[in-house]
DNA sequence: ACTTATTTGTTCGTATGTATG
DNA sequence: TCATACATACGAACAAATAAG
């Protein structure tokens, strides 16, 4: 006997969950939204893909991890920023997990945040007005004066080298480089590497780093931004010689 | 009335959504647990955590998107490859979505794909043996042929600067590469983007890259470079001024 | 302060599709 | 062919958050 043959509109497929999320994303190319705008709320998505809210529940919860819609409870359905936030959850649970190095994870993602800033040198240096110079002049005073009070300057340290970046006017570098710095930031503590002990050169490093610019000496602001990187990687090193970690 | 307040098991939160992802992300890892483990089943995630399929499901589906974890249908749920694929489907849709101009997305991406390679010449130039170059010989190789028969060289081209990038062993690196690639390739044919014109001019690039490294010299290297993605560059600024393409 | 409407969050029950043995 | 285990999908109901009157 043929089963619950349906009639009159023949579904090619009953929809499979990869294209219910494509659906939903179809619609906000369609409709050209904008990050921030309104979504149909879910009761509506059902109706218009003709499928269970269940569905569209995990497709939201899909795109929701991607950053391509972002959920308000009680208020609605959104597009999303595109952020790489996904990008930086999953960095970080690799670093986490990381099976046999953890610390080659830690150790790839200062490489690439050196990258961003030592291969991009001569487009910093031409992109770096008088403002942005003391801005960065203003960080150090911050970093040194919490140095020597013993506190951490780690934010300051943070808008130094977005400062540097941004001047790449490369939204991806910039965003890449921030998920390095954040996915750093939550991982490094995991493996009991401490980086605020080279305070004075890093502090030196940075102050070099202005230097060169200001001369617009390409190979100067280069080394220097290698020197600035250096205690980092040796605290790196060392940890992954002793070992000892696992919590 | 005090209305429905729970008698004994006072549980602290009925664990929220982002909990149940979190809880999921906690026993990958207090089991030590590897890509391609095994996870117990959703019922069994169920009662672990305490809540009903419905939200094991959307957990499952977030972890999903960022490859934490990787679903097979009617067999089980697994730990998955934390790869850099969220990345990949985020940086897509931001193309195809970019409001004024998707054009700066291209040209951000091609502007990492060449600092990954340019900035580190000097080391890709140290770890490339006699083999790699061989290798990388016969990949140009394949291309000139292939243009010669007038098809598409995409793949070996793809091979060429997977291989440089690979000589870093950086897996991060790798693998951004790879995704600025990969989002490339999907998101320049929607702008009508075409770059299999200066054939002969972007076999020449590789020609002399491979060249400048077989000599050890760093500057020729990432001057050949650069000249390998001035044409990709080219067009991208081409496109832009010309401005119309809205599918 | 209270109510009501809207929308997402969560749960349960049930049926279906898929792979293994 | 059958049974089992698992993921997939649906629908209805209720809970919780938010906004507006």
């Amino acid at each position: 006997v043929a089963r619950t043959e349906v009639p009159s509109t023949r579904r090619e497929r009953p929809a499979r969950s990869q294209d219910v999320t494509e659906g939903i994303k179809q619609y906000i190319l369609d409709n050209r939204l904008r990050p921030g705008d309104l979504l149909p709320t879910e009761s509506e998505l059902c109706a218009s893909l003709g499928i269970s809210r269940s569905s569209v529940r995990e497709a939201i919860k899909t795109l929701d991890a991607l950053d391509i819609v972002e959920v308000r409870h009680g208020h609605g359905t959104y597009v999303g920023r595109l952020s790489l936030s996904a990008l930086v959850e999953g960095l970080t649970f690799r670093g986490l997990l990381s099976p046999d190095d953890e610390f080659a994870v830690l150790a790839e993602l200062v490489e690439v945040r050196e990258l961003f800033e030592r291969g991009m040198a001569d487009r910093i240096i031409g992109a770096l007005g008088a403002d942005d110079l003391a801005t960065l002049d203003e960080l150090i005073d911050q970093m040194a004066s919490r140095s020597d009070a013993g506190l951490e300057f780690s934010a300051a340290d943070q808008r130094f080298h977005a400062l540097l970046v941004e001047a790449l006017h490369n939204d991806l570098i910039r965003q890449l480089s921030a998920a390095c710095w954040d996915v750093y930031v939550i991982v490094a503590p995991h493996l009991e590497i401490v980086t605020h002990e080279d305070e004075k050169e890093t502090i030196d490093a940075h102050r070099r780093i202005v230097t060169a610019a200001a001369a617009g000496d390409v190979d100067a602001f280069a080394a220097a931004v290698g020197e600035h990187y250096a205690p980092v990687r040796r605290r790196i090193a060392e940890a992954r010689q002793s070992g000892a970690h696992r919590r």
